[in-house]
RNA sequence: GCGCCCGUAGCUCAGUUGGAUAGAGCGUCGGACUUCGAAUCCGAAGGUCGAAGGUUCGAUUCCUUCCGGGCGUACCA
């Protein structure tokens, strides 16, 4: 699997900020400063003051007890000498503006297409391993939008972390055991004997949806009415299987049309019979934290900050949902992965601090489950709100939003949020605004590089040898711009990465095809001018590799055509 | 009541450990295809960053209070 290879950096030069954290350091050292943990470049909005810029002077001015231009100055003054850079500016209360050389732009162009596929790849995460679950939607029905969000989110984040160097998993956990799938089995139960003709009533808190009725006839048509004369265990808990196996399959299969694949689907059922969650109840209960009262086993969870303690054994004698997720998360750590991140829904984020509480209570680390909270989204159509409710049986499924809108389409646009914001999608707006949506706007961009190139082969003019190409006719600001924000790229995946947060790539795309289509327009590539067609042809094929690069991850296609 | 998330242009959203003159897409208005793809480009209009205080060299960002929206607050999952 693409995602989980290990790259080496190839251009370690090329992460432009990585280089000046280093010229960084050694200024410190020479002005005798103290360095911070963490030195961070900001991209300037305006021009003039620089392609980089550190406040990192203003930060250190209390502690050296100078006035920060002072310390940018001392700063400025030990900043070696490095390939990169042209000058450094001391300006504003105390900014390090940091100016690159366009001449080392230039070839390092020709270094970017050199590296190819993996540019902007590093090996920042040593091979760790880090395991990421998402979507785990309930296995009582189909799949819905919000869990297409989870699923754009999760899956980008594998590709972008595993390009930074991370081992990383993706896993999706089944909640194949407890109440609901009692509750699936009894509403199946009561569609197949519909289907027989017989008068049965949908139980109260039954699962309506209409998909019930498919899987009953299903059922039927392998010769299942047998069962119904099984006694109540027994039925229940084959048709829950059954249901639970069907429903399961076709997420799988819907998930794999959204490009979206898992190396394990985790059954909660499996967990509980391999006797993990006993296991966790009694090492928690040799460590202090588990006390009865009123009849049912709890957590001291308000040890670790919880608003209140939790219920581990219910009164009734069955262990909470809770435990098995506490075994579940034990299990991947005893599985080895050095790092743990969950996308949960909102109705969900009130139990990360009782989950925190418990690895702690175990002894883990704190640091080691991220949990990022991925938003609602509310669906319109027509500007009405779609009401969308499994218990009411009414929602739009994932599988049609993917047909309505398109896969490359909802990737995108939902990854042009931030996870944790709430997000409004209009089905009607979306689907009339097809060709204006910011993803064909970004693969239009990498169809038009990829048709200059084909018109290249019609003529049966050469490809150029990119060694050979002198880049440093590209003298233009524009072709200075779009070098320059290709040199971003590195700088942007890394902090996708440490931040856990796709959209940056995207809105980082979204700018780059800003650069490059106004300059399509005005300036033709392929011209009389031998020397300057060919450093063109190397500025959009490195414009075309970021954005290939980019998209893929995304997890969105790079067409050619369009 | 308590807790979490959110409130930025008409709409949907960005805004990088607090930083320099707050941005994009859509929508609206006006222009550009005999030349590598017009799913594009050029230009215009559009803002009390929910409100009020506070912290400091500096606040959309941090703190307090209030207003508004969403979600939690189960011996359900």
């Amino acid at each position: 699997m693409a995602a989980t290879r290990v790259f080496r950096d190839p251009n370690m030069g090329l992460n432009v900020t990585d280089s000046l954290s280093d010229a960084l350091k050694a200024a410190l050292a020479g002005a005798g400063l103290e360095a911070p943990d963490e030195v961070l470049w900001e991209v300037p909005r305006e021009e003039a003051h620089g392609d980089y810029a550190t406040n990192v002077a203003m930060l250190l001015a209390k502690g050296a007890r100078r006035p920060p231009r002072e310390v940018a100055q001392l700063l400025r003054q030990h900043f070696p000498p490095v390939p990169q850079v042209q000058k450094v500016e001391v300006a504003g209360p105390g900014f390090l503006n940091v100016f690159l050389a366009p001449d080392w732009c230039s070839t390092a162009l020709g270094e970017i297409l050199e590296a190819g596929e993996s540019y902007a790849r590093s090996d920042r995460g040593r091979g760790s391993r880090v395991q990421i679950e998402f979507v785990s939607a309930n296995p009582t029905g189909p799949l819905v939008v919000a869990n297409a969000r989870a699923a754009a989110v999760g899956d980008s984040l594998t590709r972008i972390l595993a390009a930074q160097g991370y081992r990383v998993f993706r896993e999706y956990y089944v909640n194949d055991a407890g109440n609901q799938v009692q509750t699936l089995a009894r509403s199946l139960e009561a569609r197949i004997r519909q289907q027989l003709g017989e008068q049965a009533e949908l139980p109260e808190d039954a699962y309506p949806g209409e998909y019930l009725v498919e899987l009953a006839r299903e059922h039927l048509a392998t010769g299942g009415s047998k069962i119904l004369a099984a006694p109540d265990g027994e039925r229940l808990d084959r048709l829950g299987r059954f249901a639970v196996e069907r429903i399961t399959a076709d997420q799988r299969r819907v998930l794999g049309a959204y490009g979206v694949e898992f190396d394990r689907w985790f059954s909660e059922r499996a967990l509980r019979e391999s006797g993990e969650a006993a296991r966790v109840l009694e090492r928690l209960r040799e460590r202090g934290y588990v006390y009865e009262a009123e009849g049912a086993v709890w957590f001291r969870s308000t040890a670790f900050g919880d608003d209140k303690d939790r219920v581990l054994v219910k009164s009734d004698g069955e262990p909470t949902y809770f435990v098995s997720d506490i075994a579940y998360h034990v299990n991947k750590i005893e599985r080895g992965f050095e790092r743990l991140i969950d996308l949960w829904g909102p109705d969900h984020h009130g139990h990360v601090p009782r989950m925190k509480a418990a690895l702690r209570a175990l002894g883990y680390a704190e640091g080691l489950l991220d949990v990022l909270i991925v938003q609602l989204v509310s669906l319109l159509r027509q500007g009405q709100p779609v009401r969308m409710s499994k218990r009411m049986g009414e929602f739009v499924t994932m599988e049609e939003l993917i047909e309505e809108v398109g896969r490359d389409a909802a990737r995108f646009t939902f990854l042009t949020r931030r996870h944790d914001s709430p997000l409004d999608f209009d089905l009607e707006v979306v689907t009339r605004q097809t060709a204006e949506n910011p993803v064909y706007y970004v693969q239009y961009a990498h169809a038009r590089i990829a048709s200059i190139f084909q018109h290249l082969r019609e003529r049966k003019l050469p490809l150029p040898d990119w060694q050979r190409v002198d880049l440093l006719r590209l003298s233009l600001p524009e072709e200075q711009s779009l070098i320059k924000r290709l040199l971003q790229l590195p700088h942007v995946a890394a902090g996708a990465a440490r931040a856990l947060e796709p959209h940056r790539i995207a809105y980082y795309l979204q700018e780059l095809a800003g650069l490059f289509h106004p300059y399509y327009n005005r300036h033709r590539v392929i011209g009389d001018d031998r020397a300057l067609t060919e450093a063109r042809l190397a500025l959009v094929a490195g414009v075309g590799l970021v954005v290939r690069n980019g998209l893929d991850l995304l997890g969105v296609s790079a067409p050619e055509k369009m």
